[in-house]
DNA sequence: ATAGTGTAGTTGTCTATACAACTTGTAAAC
DNA sequence: GTTTACAAGTTGTATAGACAACTACACTAT
């Protein structure tokens, strides 16, 4: 109430925070337990325990209870990753998004995928591939294979006005979700498609959903690198 | 108290969640208010709020006073990219990490490295480059710039003993840091270090810390390819 | 029709209290 | 010396109540 307008845990937070990035407090230091934060700032214990709590919750400390709270070995900074449609995205940057869908069809699951999938080698699975453009320019590629337990009706979608991404967050709403980041050479028909050279290194996004008890669909995103990186800001 | 040992909170938090996760409530759809709920659950306000406040933080929920609390659109989740020691994270694998120092040196800045550095043209910094192997197979490329400030006896440290990110953390505690990640090939002199053909494709992450005030330190990490992905697993 | 008002409903924050679960160190008993 | 018991300190959870800030909607006066 008095120097800001910060509710008084979100204070006792900055409090915190302050004396860890000035380096007065170093990881695995003693933090100040609650009854005494309680009588510095004079407030209620809840209101500390509140701001305690949360920054445990960030990781910025380390709570035992009977023992204390130390500030944390690791600054965890946890960056929040969408998984999110493209087309918004791009919308979102200010640029116009369009796209090109180049296959859909009906598959058998060969060994690796119905193992992904959660399926029977052999079973009937969705297959569609799909260029997108930010401006007219290519930026990525998205080979999607899809459960259809999760989206019965996936092929007859009509892609031209909406996104695999936003098809399936409707029909199999997202529960869990693995990725895995790496550097690869497209596949020639990947770089065909990009119309970028074989040479070129791309960023690969593979991406595998869950909804519920079923594996929704596992997503294959190639990204130009010279024209997309990933990009965050962690702060604490 | 009835069915598992969960705090009642976190049964609150799990009833919402399980109906996310069902679909019985997509997207923009209302939740219950926290007085439905308190009345169906039995349990006072504030254990309910909790419940609530925490789905919020953690992007399930929006919530708006005043208005209500709806399911967010996106689902927003959050991965844990942890700025940490490679020498620990080769340890943790179980394997074995040794490191060579290519260079450590004192340099000018040029123009981009000051700006990126907040200092002037042509300032003192310091600059070394290494190479991290996991049981003898090298697996990062280690280019990094340190502001003198965050970090004055850089060139007496012993990297054979430490890592410039271990002694970083030591004597700049980590308050904010930004990334980003792409896909490149590495420059001729990286490609040799790392003993791999220049047509490789390598994972490059740029991170700039910032400590306090000053930017402490700028690094070009490179991974091969071929021998390294981030990975993670989003669950909600 | 339009603008303004008021009211009910919702979330945000804070308090004071209570008890439970756990850790740690000290003191007592053996 | 070793073990046991106890007490103090710490965090985790839950409650009942209170007020503030805000939204949405219905209603009224113009």
């Amino acid at each position: 109430m008095s120097s800001t307008d910060l509710p008084a845990y979100e204070q006792v937070k900055a409090f915190v925070k302050a004396q860890i990035h000035s380096g007065d407090l170093r990881p695995g230091d003693a933090v100040p337990s609650e009854a005494a934060l309680q009588q510095r700032f004079g407030l209620s214990r809840m209101t500390v325990n509140r701001a305690m709590t949360e920054l445990a919750a960030e990781g910025l400390l380390t709570r035992l209870r009977g023992s204390g709270t130390v500030v944390a070995q690791w600054h965890r900074i946890s960056s929040t990753l969408a998984v999110r449609d493209i087309h918004e995205e791009v919308l979102e940057r200010g640029h116009r998004h369009s796209s090109k869908l180049l296959t859909l069809e009906a598959i058998k699951a060969d060994a690796a995928l119905a193992q992904t999938l959660g399926l029977r080698r052999g079973a009937r699975v969705f297959h569609s591939v799909m260029v997108h453009y930010e401006d007219g320019v290519a930026i990525q590629l998205e080979d999607r294979h899809v459960n259809p337990a999760a989206a019965p009706d996936y092929l007859q979608v009509d892609f031209a006005h909406t996104t695999p991404t936003q098809y399936l967050f409707q029909c199999a709403p997202l529960s869990e979700a693995r990725y895995s980041i790496e550097a690869a050479l497209p596949t020639a028909m990947e770089a065909a498609a990009l119309g970028i050279q074989g040479s070129q290194p791309c960023l690969v996004i593979t991406r595998c959903t869950i909804s519920g008890a079923h594996v929704a669909s596992q997503g294959r995103l190639v990204y130009p690198g010279m024209r997309y990186s990933l990009q965050g800001n962690f702060q604490l």
